[in-house]
DNA sequence: ACCTGAACACCGTTCAAGT
DNA sequence: ACCTGAACACCGTTCAAGT
């Protein structure tokens, strides 16, 4: 029910931040380029002067939901340090709908997440380890993360709407206990990669390029 | 430019069986409704007496291309019959186009994988871990799989047909380095979860529920 | 530079009706 | 029990044309 008039002309940035808003309110199902056509008030096709297809848009949306993660965090070991990035990249894909969901498609892509790629490659490298160890170690960490935050935000849209299993209706207090417990399996997850990484650096297990 | 005279009547089985090859044949993207029904010469509309929708058709594609992979070799330490599990799964996905995308958007929803959740935590459990320990153990070797294969699938579905990145061409010879490099790297990331779960198990951390 | 208008080639799904 | 025919309410994308 959005009637503000809208500016002569948009920027690309306009329709990227409209997308994320988008998405945020409907879900990714219901992020359409007709529909973000309508909340922009222009024509589907005029989206096409800004963004290539709606590929593109959603790599373009995925890195800005990313956006705030790129750092590292200096002065810390390096476990802390990638454990922390891990948590980051949590917050940040719990912060919007559907996010880890978006993410994962463009990161599978290959066409976005790369400042957030090279963050947790930063982080285990601080570890010492070469550069095959860093690469593959850093991208395991990203794949637990976006498939276990892709997992919490489907549950949580599917307890608040849906009627799923109707034998387990959820109360509030319940919904409470599985955001906890999600919270928890989250950190195990990210304590079990990164104490791998830190075992293969005790055993000096050569990796050298294939 | 199948011409077979179909049946008289399909199975529900039938569908699933056509819908597996034709994702197999033309890919996610292509694998529509539409083009189902009329690969066994029916109308689209035929096809919701047999299944009630698209994402309950895809669930069961999914089952059945993680099929063979349910059941936990015996006999072995509970270490090996992890990653044995987990190689598994990966073979079983690389069998299909696109498959990986299929299972982790059917695992996401929560409408399929259960046996092959059932399998990775039976095979966690020999360890002797708690229950909490063994759901989010598990979890987070199928997070990872998933992950790791749906970017492989991608990057050969992407090198095969497209233009990618025009300064990297890949010759065949670097196709079968890509190949043997993702193979190294996930066994890598599965040697990490591993050791990470055998670490926690010498470390005897408390992780009784929420 | 940015947008409209109109079209093209599709989708998933429902539902009465047939056999 | 299984399928047809026809419709509904949508999609993403292209392209000439306007300003």
């Amino acid at each position: 029910m959005e009637m503000a008039a809208r500016p002569l002309r948009y920027s690309r940035e306009d329709i990227i931040v409209a997308a994320v808003e988008l998405l945020d309110n409907v879900g990714l199902p219901d992020l359409t380029m007709r529909r973000l056509a309508q909340t922009l008030n222009i024509q589907p096709s005029a989206l096409y002067w800004h963004v290539t297809d709606k590929q593109t848009l959603l790599a373009a949306v995925a890195d800005r939901i990313l956006s705030r993660t790129a750092t590292v965090p200096a002065g810390s070991s390096w476990d802390g340090a990638l454990a922390a990035h891990a948590h980051a990249i949590r917050s940040a894909l719990l912060a919007y709908r559907d996010a880890a969901e978006v993410v994962a498609s463009s990161v599978a892509l290959g066409l976005g997440g790369d400042a957030t790629v090279q963050g947790l490659r930063a982080a285990v490298a601080m570890g010492g380890f070469d550069d095959n160890t860093t690469r593959a170690g850093a991208s395991a960490i990203l794949h637990f993360v976006l498939g276990h935050v892709w997992n919490e935000q489907q549950r949580a849209h599917a307890d608040g709407f849906d009627a799923a299993a109707p034998s387990v209706k959820l109360t509030p207090t319940d919904w409470n206990d599985a955001a906890a417990s999600a919270a928890a399996d989250f950190d195990f997850g990210v304590t079990l990669l990164v104490s791998g990484l830190a075992e293969q650096r005790h055993a000096r297990v050569s990796r050298t390029g294939a």
